[in-house]
DNA sequence: TACAGCGTTCTGAATAATGGAACATAGTTT
DNA sequence: AAACTATGTTCCATTATTCAGAACGCTGTA
């Protein structure tokens, strides 16, 4: 499965001895790992021997995405929001310590924050992800952050004491910021999202430049950021009764 | 892996026995896959000791599908031919016996053919899996169509030699016709997209109700069928001299 | 309270993965 | 043109892993 993921990613056909070399193994033994990999559909072998992730990948991944139907009931609110407030609209679920972006819509404005639909940031240098490790119970969520807060830019926190204190400010809030911890000059703001039982399930967040969204314009957002989480959670419950 | 498939395309959360008793394994054995699986993040434990698919898949399954490359090149084509068409349009490529619809604009009439993106059709029995089999060498066609030509309507071609016959007349033609083989009211039409070597990587055609696609018709969009695979294939050498 | 169903853990026996070396097939250098 | 280096591929005995059955703990039900 290790391999699989490395193939996916490199986005491009690999061969044996580069596979091999990379986890460490002997040749052999990753001929027969891609051998299983192309058996079962999940590679496929490209003329020369090089080897790429086949779209087995893309369909189960797709069956995956749709089945959690969160992206659909989600939908309208984040357009609503992108025209509010006129910043890249994300929507954000924790994957292992990450926050992986399951939808997006970009800011009509021509300086915008980067992103990918796929992508993945650090969780705790993100507002989104701030917000989904605030609701983790801390045995879980020092599992997840584990053997340190990275530092990935001169604004992240990466004390643990100090990340504590700041989780808890973001419970009781009800929203968390992003002033430049992940990408410099990228600040953000985002919101909760909980299912019936209360659990914090994705997130909803805008980011943007620091320039554009300073102290006076996230104080102006945080009411629409808390609204727009506030009718998905209103979509997801009315999946409930449905289902 | 075959867990990991059967979980991402059930589109619900699985428990541990349903699972032991779909694959005809012990309970303990399924057990320690799943834990395998969420190990390494391609699945998740739901509460109550449900699993799931995790969206990992969805996320390398969509830089597969990136990498690919095909997908951004073909557009511009497939939009064209939809408006000369009016007739849902489909880009597909073969995985594994089946096609696999990679792409697709719906036909902008209320009566339309039924497909879904990232969907599997038999690759016999449809228009773009006809064009996608007749360039593949004997052997390996056979390995594929396998044990039979499975009949899915009365119009599925499931003697070899017929297939094989009508397959050749395809390679002549240049493109292929489906008159209801897998659906029994659902026509198509179809050609392939040759890469710089000559090989088939991939087709493209339209579908739709066999009472709009009748013999005139689907005669006077055969050009325009052929001319969308053309573009394909220009955009797709374009791209090799950039690379 | 007994029961049935579930997820989970444990253990010897059976199985499949491991990695080293040899082979084959290009493309490159001498 | 021949030796060489790199690749992908195959083989095989050792080793570690998976397997399957049974037992355990838990939860909701009759």
């Amino acid at each position: 499965m290790r391999v699989l993921t490395h193939l996916a990613l490199a986005g491009r056909p690999l061969g044996v001895t580069e596979l091999a070399h990379h986890f460490g193994v002997p040749k052999s033994n990753m001929h027969r790992h891609l051998n299983t990999l192309v058996g079962e559909g999940f590679a496929s072998r490209q003329a020369g021997g090089r080897y790429r992730a086949g779209l087995k990948l893309w369909q189960l991944g797709l069956a995956t995405y749709h089945s959690l139907g969160l992206v659909r009931l989600a939908r309208p609110a984040l357009e609503e929001l992108v025209e509010a407030s006129e910043e890249t609209v994300h929507l954000s679920v924790l994957d292992k310590g990450d926050v992986l972006y399951v939808d997006k819509i970009d800011s009509p404005q021509p300086v915008r924050a980067y992103s990918r639909l796929g992508g993945r940031a650090p969780a705790h240098c993100v507002a989104t992800g701030k917000v989904l490790l605030a609701d983790l119970d801390p045995a879980r969520r020092g599992g997840l952050v584990g053997t340190g807060l990275a530092r990935h830019s001169s604004q992240t926190i990466t004390d643990a004491g100090t990340f504590e204190a700041h989780l808890a400010q973001i419970r009781a809030a009800g929203f968390a910021t992003n002033r430049g911890e992940w990408r410099e000059d990228v600040y953000g703001l985002a919101a909760p999202i909980r299912d019936a039982a209360g659990t914090v399930v994705a997130a909803v967040g805008i980011s943007g430049p620091k320039q554009r969204l300073g102290e006076r314009r996230l104080k102006q957002l945080t009411p629409f950021v808390k609204q727009a989480a506030r009718r998905i959670e209103a979509a997801l419950a009315g999946q409930e009764q449905a289902a």
